[in-house]
RNA sequence: GGCGACGUAGCCAAGUGGUUAAGGCGGGGGUCUGCAAAACCCUUAUUCAGCGGUUCGAAUCCGCUCGUCGCCUCCA
C-alpha cells in the first residue's frame, strides 16, 4: 500500500511500526455547528480507517476536541453563557452529525480542558530542556531551537519573517514563538499551573494528547490542508522535542479544502452549508459519494447539482444491490473476484476512492446485466455491499413492495372517478392504499384511472415502479 | 513578496510517457412496459487552458504565457 506523505511530498509505502496503527485525526472546536467542510474530513478519514481495516491491520484511532479556546470564550461571553455549556451543546451537535454521516465513531475523544496534568506536565519538560521559556505568566516555544522547523510546511524561518506578519507580543524572544501556556485574562476559564492561573495554547494539547494515548511515535496523523502550518508544524515541534524522539509522525496525510463558490467554506469567512443542513436534502450515502468521487488531496468544489448527481448515483447502487433476478439459474455470471482485487488495488494507491467508486458502479451495471439475463448475482450483490462498506456507503433499501390484490368485484370500479382511500393522508398506510387501488384499476385495465392515481402520488414526492413481483415506492428526496 | 496546488466532454471527476482518455450526472437513439419508472444496449472529448521544447512517441516531462485556488493569521 502506498501513502502521499506530506512531510515528503512523496507516495511512500505504507509500513505501521507496529501490529496497531496509531492514527490521530484533529478534530474541531465546539463554538458552532459543524459545516460539510469537516464533513469531507471526517469522511475521509473515516474510510482510511476502515480500509486498513479491512486491509488486516488494528486501528487505535484518537480524535481530539479543543473544547477551550479563544471562539469558545468569545461566542460564549456573546450568548452570556458558561464557556463549557457552548462545548458541550456543539460536542453533541458533532456527534449527531457524524452519526448522521455514518462516520465510525473514534475509540478515544479527548478534551483540551481534561488533559491539562499531561499538557503542564509536557511545557515543563520543555522548559527544562530549554526549548521554552515563561514570560509574563505565558509560556512560549522557542522556535530557534529546533533546527528541523518549518521541514513539514516546507518552509525556512527567514521566510516566515520575511512576511511582516510577525504579531504581537513584545514578550515574545522571536516573532514565530507560539503559546504553549497563555497568561489568565480576568473573566476567562483558568487552570493553575507553575507559571500562574492560565489556559492551554491551541497546538499544545494535540502533542500532549498523542503522546499520552498512543505513544511517542503515531503512524498517521491527518487533517485539513489548512492545518500544515503552523498546527502541525509546531506540533512537530513540541513532540520531538519533549520526546528527542524522531519522528513524531511517520506518515502525515492532508485532505483538500472544500470550496463553496469561490472561496474556502469556514466559520471565519462564514460561507458555508451546515452538515445538518445538507442531511435534510441528501443521504448520507449521497453526501458520500460526493465527497469520494474526488480525490481527498484536491480541492472539491461544493454545489447542489453535485449533490444531486451524487444523490442519483446513490440510488443506483441501491438498485443493484437489492435487485431481483427473474431467472431460475443461480450460478454465479459475475467474476466478483476481479472486482473485489479492482478495489483494493485502486486504494492501495493512496486511497483512490474516484477510482474505487468507479469499480462500484460497474459491478453495479455487472449485477444489473446478470439480473435482465436471469442468471445468478447473489454473490455479486453481497460483494457490492462490502465494498461499499468499505466507503461507509450503507446502501438501505428504501423501496418498499406492495403486494398485487385480485379483484374482488366489479362494484369496486363503480365510482371511479373519486380516489378514495384510508389512512391519515400522506401515512405509509395512504399511500399503500392507493397503490392497492391503482392495482385494481390496472388489472381492469383502467388505464386512466390508474395514472390519475400514480400522478396523485408523484405530486406527493412518492416514486412508483411496477415490477413482477408487485408495485414498489419510495419516498423521493 | 515567499511556498504550494490546479486548469481533462454540457456538469462533476479519474488517469501523470506508449493498445479504444475511467466512472457518475445530464443529453440523444433503441429494447422492455398498457403507459411510465427502473434496468439493459448504442451514442455523447480524434482530444486533455494556450504557445514552444525534450522524445521514435506526451494529457502525462521541461520552459513560458493566461486563468483559478490554497497556505504564509483562527480554520477540517
Amino acid at each position: 500500500m502506498k501513502i502521499y506523505n506530506t512531510l515528503s511530498g512523496q507516495k511512500e509505502e505504507f509500513l505501521p511500526r507496529g501490529d496497531e496503527v496509531k492514527m490521530y485525526v484533529c478534530g474541531v472546536t465546539p463554538y458552532d455547528n459543524c459545516h460539510i467542510g469537516h464533513a469531507m474530513s471526517y469522511i475521509i478519514f473515516d474510510v482510511i480507517r476502515r480500509y486498513l481495516q479491512f486491509r488486516g491491520y488494528e486501528v487505535k484511532y484518537v480524535q481530539n476536541i479543543t473544547d477551550i479556546d479563544d471562539k469558545i470564550i468569545d461566542r460564549a461571553n456573546q450568548l452570556s453563557i458558561p464557556p463549557r455549556e457552548l462545548a458541550e451543546k456543539y460536542i453533541n451537535s458533532y456527534f449527531e452529525d457524524i452519526d448522521g454521516l455514518n462516520i465510525g465513531r473514534a475509540d478515544i475523544y479527548p478534551r483540551a480542558t481534561g488533559e491539562v496534568p499531561k499538557i503542564i506536565e509536557v511545557i515543563q519538560g520543555l522548559i527544562d530542556k530549554g526549548y521554552a521559556y515563561p514570560a509574563g505568566g505565558s509560556v512560549y516555544f522557542r522556535v530557534r531551537s529546533d533546527p528541523d522547523y518549518g521541514k513539514l510546511s516546507h518552509r525556512s524561518l527567514e521566510s516566515m519573517i520575511a512576511m511582516e506578519c510577525a504579531v504581537g507580543g513584545d514578550e515574545k524572544e522571536h516573532p514565530m514563538d507560539f503559546a504553549l501556556w497563555k497568561a489568565a485574562k480576568p473573566g476567562e476559564p483558568s487552570w493553575q499551573s507553575p507559571w500562574g492561573n492560565g489556559r492551554p495554547g491551541w497546538h499544545i494539547e494535540c502533542s500532549a494528547m498523542s503522546l499520552k494515548y498512543l505513544g511517542d511515535t503515531l503512524d498517521i496523523h491527518g487533517g485539513g490542508q489548512d492545518l500544515i502550518f503552523p498546527h502541525h508544524e509546531n506540533e512537530i515541534a513540541q513532540s520531538e522535542s519533549f520526546t528527542g524522539v524522531k519522528p513524531f509522525v511517520k506518515y502525515w496525510l492532508h485532505n483538500g479544502l472544500l470550496q463553496l463558490g469561490e472561496e474556502k467554506m469556514s466559520k471565519s469567512l462564514g460561507n458555508l452549508i451546515t452538515i445538518k443542513e445538507a442531511l435534510e436534502k441528501y443521504s448520507p450515502d449521497a453526501i458520500r459519494i460526493f465527497i469520494l468521487s474526488s480525490h481527498y488531496r484536491s480541492p472539491l468544489t461544493y454545489s447542489e447539482e453535485a449533490l444531486e448527481a451524487a444523490e442519483r448515483g446513490a440510488d443506483r447502487l441501491c438498485q443493484a444491490a437489492y435487485s431481483q433476478g427473474g431467472g431460475e439459474k443461480s450460478e454465479e455470471s459475475v467474476d466478483v473476484e476481479s472486482y473485489q482485487q479492482r478495489f483494493a488495488a485502486v486504494m492501495d494507491d493512496d486511497f483512490n476512492t474516484p477510482q474505487a467508486l468507479a469499480a462500484l458502479f460497474d459491478l453495479a451495471r455487472d449485477i444489473n446485466r446478470a439480473n435482465e439475463a436471469g442468471l445468478g448475482a447473489v454473490e455479486a450483490q453481497k460483494v457490492l455491499l462490502e465494498l461499499a462498506g468499505i466507503l461507509g456507503l450503507d446502501l438501505k433499501p428504501t423501496w418498499k413492495l406492495v403486494r398485487p390484490v385480485g379483484i374482488t368485484s366489479a362494484e369496486e370500479f363503480g365510482v371511479p372517478t373519486i380516489i378514495q382511500t384510508s389512512g391519515e393522508i400522506g401515512s405509509e398506510e395512504y399511500i399503500e392504499n392507493l397503490i392497492r387501488q391503482r392495482d385494481k384499476y390496472r388489472q381492469a385495465k383502467q388505464w386512466q384511472l390508474a395514472d390519475e392515481i400514480r400522478a396523485k402520488l408523484v405530486e406527493m414526492g412518492i416514486a412508483l415502479e411496477d415490477t413482477p413481483q408487485g408495485t414498489v415506492w419510495k419516498q423521493k428526496r
